[in-house]
DNA sequence: AATGAATGAGTATTCATTCAT
DNA sequence: CATGAATGAATACTCATTCAT
């Protein structure tokens, strides 16, 4: 009911806040159309305190991006590795859920960033690909080791390109991106990809579907 | 006395070389770092004339990516649809080639210009979708039912999402987009898929490999 | 009575009216208390098209420096060294003129400048002296050496240091600078001076004055 | 435990810290460019504390101006007028060296800014003239007095123009203002400039140098 | 038809100043 | 007394668009 302080004095939140405030801004209008007054506006503090924080827009960006990327890869990452269930149940749980989710994940915005912004920040590219690409396929690589370590794979080409496991799921977020996934339904694509995925690498051969 | 131009242009090609040059200065920049200036400069004209025949950035913008999409979808969905060779000959030949080609390919900017301005021009979203993805999926789904009709392959979910055939293609094309094509080897990539997706289709089953 | 145009179209004659409208503003408010929108303004022309001819503010200030100075150096200079007049007459005549004239004149101004802004500006400070006050001092030096030839004048400290010839010029600069000449009569200072020199510099000794 | 100051700062202390530090931020960025938070980091306060005692960036140049002027006029002109030497003696010791030291003092920084920002604080030209520049010419009038009436000089020019005096230390003031002093000798200048003040001023006429 | 000089709205960034703590 | 987080007005510079020639 009072009228919210002039002042907030909030040193510890305001970069996690405007981070938070510059991705939402980023995601809706890319890097080139968010003015920074958007961003200040959103997060509540004013331009000043913005550049108190972040020197220019190029940092606030790249912040943005760290910020996003890294608390999100190491859930899935050590998931991939433990031996809490076996490989395919990894698969058919936990990677299958991700990959339905990253359509409307952050990832998936800051796909779009780097798609855009990328050629302009050759040190964020890097940093993407060592913090979320490399260790995303390393983690699958590893995953796809342990099912033919414990017998329940086969040998495939997987091995070498997981790529071709994420494959679908970069399908549906450039669905997402670009129609708003009007166009396809990403839940049913990924459930194909991952039986089809699935009898490949099973040793037993094609079940009778 | 005069310095005549090298080659006098005639008027009706006027729109096409400035579209072409858009299409470059697009390509290099993204849309919201291109210049007009730059635009005109490229295609050796005044930005006078420029705006005799777009009206505005946007028009010029919606301009280049219908030139460049509407001459480049048509040769392969054709070709898939025909009979002249079998449907697997079809896919380990000229589908092949194409997904490979495709990361260079100016449909690849037309992708990043698709997901960076998408939003800001819900009109060539469904031009898009409309007059590539769409069809290309089309063409891809009678591929596999003529491949089915022949005998050739069995019943499966490719079908119904065809975008699994497609699939390793975008993640090349994003691949190229983000890190330059860098961090894989595209063409690998495709004919891994491809052996494993033929593998897949046959009815003959799992080859011992 | 017309309305003015709103293009004016004169490509040529717009850098030196920007100039000498930049020289004004500069002149009243100091490089950094000038507003490129001022010196727009008064120059009748938009901030963009100001933009068309100077790159920056800074390349602006460098080109009103030099289109100040250089063509204001030559006449004394040359006028120093010829034999038209005796080196006294020159003395009591041009340059006692000049010096008379220095505070009100735009070289005082960009003394100014070049206190205030020379730190930041090198090559400028390298270019004033080699434009001005070097050449300056040079055309003195020429000056006495003519006098001491043609038995005018005695040998004296003024051959090595002609900045004692200019220091009370110096003086009226500064002291229009500051105190907008409200304290000091330049006129009867520099006569004075001039007294003074042409009797150190006299053969024939003190007058009885 | 506690980090203790090296030393406590007493209360009374702190205006002239604070404006000995501004002196020194503004004779290395001019006044337009130090920045007030500067004039803190380096007076060893907070920002907070600077606006407690100076109410705003003028206030505190002012104070700056005031501060460095008023204790270093007095000895010189204090000298003077006293008896202990000789009046020609004053000039070749104590003047002299006065004169030789005044580039490299305060005095010229302050001249420098009372240059750049006198306009914009006409009070503070005349605090400078009053304080400054009129007393020292009254000085050197009453110096030049003491001579004439001592029988060691006889009447001249200076007596009413006493700037002629001091006019080479002016131009020693703005060489180093806008040169660095890289593009003259003042000591030799100021010494060139004393020899042949005193042959001018000495009754006993030109020595045969 | 063709030009490019001219415009001005729009935006990132700075910094003197305030005030809750 | 002391702090420094927070403010926002001010300003250099850009670029799509127009229009006199």
């Amino acid at each position: 009911m009072s009228t919210s302080p002039r002042y907030q004095r909030r040193k510890e939140d305001r970069p996690a806040e405007i981070t938070a405030a510059a991705f939402e801004t980023f995601a809706e209008k890319g890097y080139a159309n968010a003015k920074v007054a958007d961003v200040a506006r959103r997060a509540g503090v004013s331009k000043g305190l913005l550049y108190v924080y972040f020197k220019t827009k190029e940092e606030l960006f790249k912040a943005v991006v760290r910020s996003v990327v890294i608390p999100r890869v190491n859930a899935l990452t050590e998931a991939a590795v433990s031996d809490a269930e076996s490989a395919e149940a990894f698969i058919r749980g936990p990677l299958r859920q991700f990959m339905k989710a990253l359509p409307g994940s952050p990832i998936a915005i800051v796909i779009k960033l780097m798609i855009t912004e990328g050629s302009r920040h050759p040190d964020l590219v890097d940093f993407y690909w060592d913090n979320v690409a490399s260790r995303g396929l390393d983690a699958l690589r590893a995953l796809i080791a342990r099912g033919v370590r414990g017998g329940e794979f086969r040998e495939t080409r997987y091995s070498e390109y997981p790529h071709l496991i994420m494959a679908p799921a970069v399908v549906a977020v450039l669905f997402e991106l670009i129609f708003k996934n009007q166009r396809v339904n990403s839940d049913e694509l990924i459930d194909s990809h991952i039986d089809i995925l699935l009898e490949n690498l099973s040793v037993s051969g094609r079940a009778e579907t």
